[in-house]
DNA sequence: TAGCCGTGGCA
DNA sequence: TTGCCAAGGCT
């Protein structure tokens, strides 16, 4: 892109952002960057509404990363709630215990060290340096990709897997001033989020429409290989979900004949093949550190 | 690297 | 109704 159209670009998102911005409490003035971080972890692959009511209640509980630490993992994981991924709560204590005993309890600002802590990758990283300490990082997610991927691009939607181009695009996109630079990644996402969205965009609220390669192209279908749907009824993913809920909705210590009653539930579905399953789950639960056994076939949320 | 890892709302 | 999707990370 030529320059002028770049900077073209930046002020109609920008303005568009400054206009339409949601007042999201992980981005209030007297944020913290700890708090940042949190977001940001129960921000992946989870919608922002239900994460607010969690969010809230995690900086009033822990309000710093040692008072997080300080707590048995499995509270972390009570606490988690319906949020999913409940791994993303254990990765979160062990980054809290880490940032407590290696960084001086203090977050790290640079993506090289946060990418050093559990649960933080790529996106996360450039995320909590940009939204939480001002740095210029390239910011790339689902948001991102699929702006780009219509506006510059000219498709429906991104690839499946990130590319090294779409991160060597966001990067060529990315103003100079550190300040300016992740004021620009927020607002993309939240363009992403708001307006350039998956099913049904709303391209006449679109600050970009007039420019947007996609709806120049006459916003063709997407026509790559079909996303593969992640199946559900059945699989490992829900009996560990059922099983996980089961122990969270109860204090404390809980037998294992509870337990396994709680999968497959009643009647025809109850087989070898499910307590099998079930069985399996469970060890799997207890070897990533979601479970924890004890004396006496009882299970518990790990310390609770 | 492709597959796995929760949960719930919406078109 | 059901498949798709939501601020990814890990192996």
């Amino acid at each position: 892109m030529r320059a002028t159209d770049v900077a073209a670009l930046h002020d109609s998102v920008l303005t568009w952002y400054a206009a339409h911005r949601r007042d999201l409490p992980w981005r209030a003035p007297h944020r913290t960057p700890w708090g940042v971080l949190v977001s940001e972890v129960m921000l992946q692959q989870t919608p922002v509404v239900r994460v607010l009511p969690v969010w809230e209640r995690w900086m009033d509980a822990w309000p710093t990363p040692a008072d997080l630490a300080a707590e048995p993992s499995g509270t972390a994981v009570r606490e988690w709630g319906r949020l999913g991924y409940p791994r993303r709560a254990l990765r979160l204590h062990a980054a809290a215990t880490a940032i407590r005993d290696l960084h001086g309890g203090e977050v790290p600002s640079d993506e090289e060290t946060l990418r050093t802590l559990p649960g933080i990758g790529d996106y996360t990283a450039a995320a909590v340096a940009a939204f939480a300490f001002g740095r210029r990082a390239t910011v790339v997610d689902t948001n991102v990709r699929r702006v780009h991927a219509r506006a510059l691009t000219g498709t429906a939607l991104p690839a499946p897997s990130l590319t090294r181009a779409e991160v060597a695009l966001a990067t060529s996109l990315l103003p100079q001033d550190d300040a300016e630079a992740a004021t620009w990644s927020v607002a993309v996402m939240e363009l992403g989020a708001l307006v350039c969205t998956a099913r049904a965009p709303r391209c006449g609220e679109c600050p970009v429409a007039g420019r947007c390669a996609w709806l120049r192209a006459g916003s063709p279908a997407h026509d790559g290989p079909a996303r593969r749907g992640q199946a559900w009824a059945g699989t490992d993913r829900q009996c560990r979900g059922t099983l996980l809920q089961v122990l969270r909705e109860v204090d404390g210590p809980v037998p294992g004949e509870t337990l396994r009653a709680a999968w497959p539930g009643r009647g025809a579905a109850r087989d070898a093949s499910h307590e099998l399953q079930r069985d399996r789950c469970l060890d799997a639960l207890v070897a990533e550190g979601l479970v924890e056994p004890l004396a006496g076939d009882r299970y518990r949320l790990p310390g609770t």
